[in-house]
RNA sequence: GCCGAUGUAGCUCAGCUGGCUAGAGCAGCUGAUUUGUAAUCAGCAGGUCGUGGGUUCGAGUCCCUCCAUCGGCUCCA
């Protein structure tokens, strides 16, 4: 006998080999027939696997994120056994579950694969899944392991080369064998719906030097209907691309005149922007900073000081060369140095710290064509960028601050689902990195030591630090679920070094400040696009271009459409007026589509009684109301969203 | 930069296996209509089919180059 403890604490005894689809049996039927995988004592096994000793045990169904996995995972086999029916040639390389579906990298010889061909790889894959064939797991040594794939599948050896003898399993289904970790479904019938969804080059291991495999993305469900409401919601993710709504709303374009990733920012566009910038230089006073501003150019001496050039500048910078044959200036891809020279500028005491600089500073950054994405990814951007210089017991302080006002600023604007991630070094890469490890570990200290003092859920991510110094990031999901960095906080001790900045200490001793460099919105351009994606463009109303749209009943009202705008107008509420000769009904219509928060209808009788009648974004009826009531509904749901600082 | 795809009017899209002056809806303009909660009616105008080259009697349609865009990879100060 053996006994099994499952997660709300009842302990079950069974019998030695009893396998996590008998518990599940034993348990419930309906259970048993939407078990997937399970996990014992921390690790991932099959629904088949035979249970020795005795243990907690957790059964996952499609309603778990490992049970997705699970069934994700498995379909990976299933396509990759498909691919191998219609591309003999193929090697496999590995095939895991992500967050939504999975994929395949294979290496197809000569062959591709386009779209034309994914209603091929579904009819094979169902074919294959109709067949109900079971997942086996099998222990294989090393040496065989290798023999298996040796001169057929040199991706496989190099991988099995790196596992650990007794630690290898195979898994079987029907007549495809892959090298497998496990945590599978207990057979392919299970699963009922397929989509291939895109394929794309994905170099071996990640590096870029390596042959570019085949990569075949795909999804699958336990019911057809589910991969339905999945591509509705990817239909209906479209509509809320950032770069749709950017050119319905009119707030920037492209010019491939003007050249790739440069936007243009139209005058509402610019009009939004401003009314962001505003919002942040108001609390960033209030916090203490100071506003600067620098040139657009540096001489190419300045980055070859900061470390940037010898670190990025073969690749990104071109230089600009001027009348004098020994003179280089570059376009500022940062505005980091600048802002130390800035402090250079004069001599500061202890009790002058912290010097806190800021600046909507635009850089510009040659990024790999292929990379640029609407307004998320561009090459050249506007930061809301500062730097605080301080003593090193200020950090601690200076940096919770930080992480204040990037709350304040995700909470005026409704972000809630973001998360966090502190990035350090990868200390096997380091020569990725400038500056001493003592300091990187004290910055890394002082972030993990701020974001605990905070509450911050967060992630710890290695080799996602600056080469300067770690980082505390705040990610938010566009509308496709495709991770963005906004907020940035980070904290340095080498460019102070570099550039030599000082302070005289109480003990009339020169010493090095410490620097944070921070930016809540990350860059205003892919603020704005993820900000448009979270909204679908309805902002909160603070930030709204145009807040309401005064519609005339016919031409006969303008006076007092006129009249009306002008009392909003007193109460700082931003309006305009539609007297155009069209119905009520279309223009419903298009005030609706321009997304605009209240639509205010002006007739006969609002003429009358001298009041306006209300419909908000969406259709709601206010009714008949007064100016001055209208006004304070305004205010009222603008203060639920901004908030003073502090 | 690499892999795959796309590019027809301001926008959304038709245009089958190459065959007369390239179509539609919306937007725009003109006129009529003076309108009460998501499209009033009629008319007009608008396109060197992303660019350059090639194949052909003939190219929006087939092939190549380049450009831009989209989905990924790599990168991301």
């Amino acid at each position: 006998m053996i006994h099994i403890t499952l997660p709300d604490g009842s302990v079950k005894s069974f019998d030695q080999n009893v396998t996590p689809m008998d518990v599940a049996k034993s348990i419930s039927e309906g259970l048993a027939r939407n078990v997937i995988s399970a996990n014992f004592n921390g690790s991932t096994i099959e629904s088949t696997t035979p249970l020795t000793t005795d243990g907690a045990l957790v059964l996952y169904t499609w309603n778990n994120d490992e049970g997705k996995k699970a069934f994700w995972h498995s379909s990976a086999h299933i396509l990759a056994q498909a691919l191998e029916a219609l591309f003999p040639n193929i090697k496999l390389w590995v095939g895991p579950a992500i967050e939504n579906g999975f994929y395949y990298d294979v290496d197809l010889g000569d062959e591709t694969i386009s779209e034309k061909d994914f209603k091929t790889i579904e009819d094979k894959m169902l074919e294959i899944a109709r067949g109900k064939h079971e997942f086996n797991m099998r222990s294989i040594s090393k040496a065989e392991a290798v023999s298996y794939y040796k001169g057929k599948n040199e991706y496989k050896v190099d991988l099995i080369e790196n596992l650990e003898d007794g630690t290898i399993t195979f898994c079987d289904h029907s007549t495809f064998t892959d090298l497998c970790r496990g945590g599978h479904i207990p057979n392919t019938g299970i699963v009922k719906a397929v989509k291939i969804l895109s394929v794309a080059g994905a170099y071996w291991k990640g590096n870029e030097n390596n042959k570019q495999l085949t990569r075949v993305y795909g999804i699958s469900f336990p019911k057809q209907k589910e991969l339905t409401e999945y591509l509705n919601l990817l239909e209906e993710a479209k509509k809320r691309d950032h770069r749709k709504l950017g050119r319905e709303l009119e707030l920037f374009t492209f010019s491939s005149k003007v050249g790739q990733g440069l936007p243009l920012w139209l005058p509402k566009g610019a009009a939004l922007r401003e009314r962001l910038e505003d919002f942040l230089k108001k609390a960033q006073k209030k916090a203490g900073y100071e506003m600067v501003i620098t040139p657009h150019i540096g001489q190419k001496e300045l980055y070859v000081t900061s470390g940037h050039y010898a670190k990025y500048g073969e690749d990104s910078f071109q230089p600009i060369h001027t009348p004098k044959a020994d003179e280089e200036f570059l376009l500022k891809p940062m505005n980091c140095p600048h802002h130390c020279e800035i402090y250079n500028s004069s001599q500061w005491s202890y009790k002058d710290l912290p010097k806190r600089f800021a600046e909507f500073g635009t850089v510009y950054r040659y990024e790999q064509s292929g990379e640029l994405h609407g307004l998320t990814r561009v090459r050249g951007f506007t930061q809301d960028d500062a730097h605080i210089f301080c003593t090193p017991d200020q950090l601690d302080k200076e940096f919770k601050d930080v992480i204040d006002l990037v709350l304040y600023v995700f909470g005026s604007l409704g972000f809630e689902n973001f998360s966090t991630q502190v990035s350090v070094r990868d200390p096997e890469n380091s020569d990725k990195y400038i500056g001493d490890v003592k300091n990187w570990e004290k910055a890394e200290q002082a972030i993990i030591n701020a974001a605990e003092d905070k509450n911050l859920d967060y992630t710890i991510v290695t080799g996602e630090a600056a080469f300067y110094g770690p980082k505390l990031d705040f990610m938010v999901k566009d509308a496709l679920g495709r991770q963005w960095q906004l907020g940035t906080i980070q904290v340095d001790y080498n460019l102070p070094e570099r550039f030599d900045l000082t302070y005289k200490g109480s003990d009339n001793e020169l010493h090095r400040p410490v620097m944070i460099h921070r930016a809540p919105f990350g860059s205003m351009e892919r603020f704005v696009a993820i900000l448009l994606e979270h909204t679908a463009g309805n902002f909160p109303l603070w930030l709204m271009p145009q807040q309401a749209i005064i519609l005339s009943i016919s031409e006969k009202y303008e006076k007092y459409a006129e009249k009306v705008l002008t009392l909003l107008e007193n109460d700082e509420i931003r309006a305009l007026v539609d007297n155009r000769n069209e119905t009520v009904g279309k223009k419903i219509r298009e005030a609706e589509m321009k997304k605009f928060p209240f639509m205010i209808i002006v007739g006969e009788n609002e003429a009358q009684e001298n009041k306006i009648t209300v419909r908000q974004h969406g259709g709601e009826d206010l009714g008949m109301i007064g100016v001055e009531e209208f006004s304070q509904i305004v205010e009222t749901e603008i203060n639920k969203t901004l908030k003073q600082f502090k």
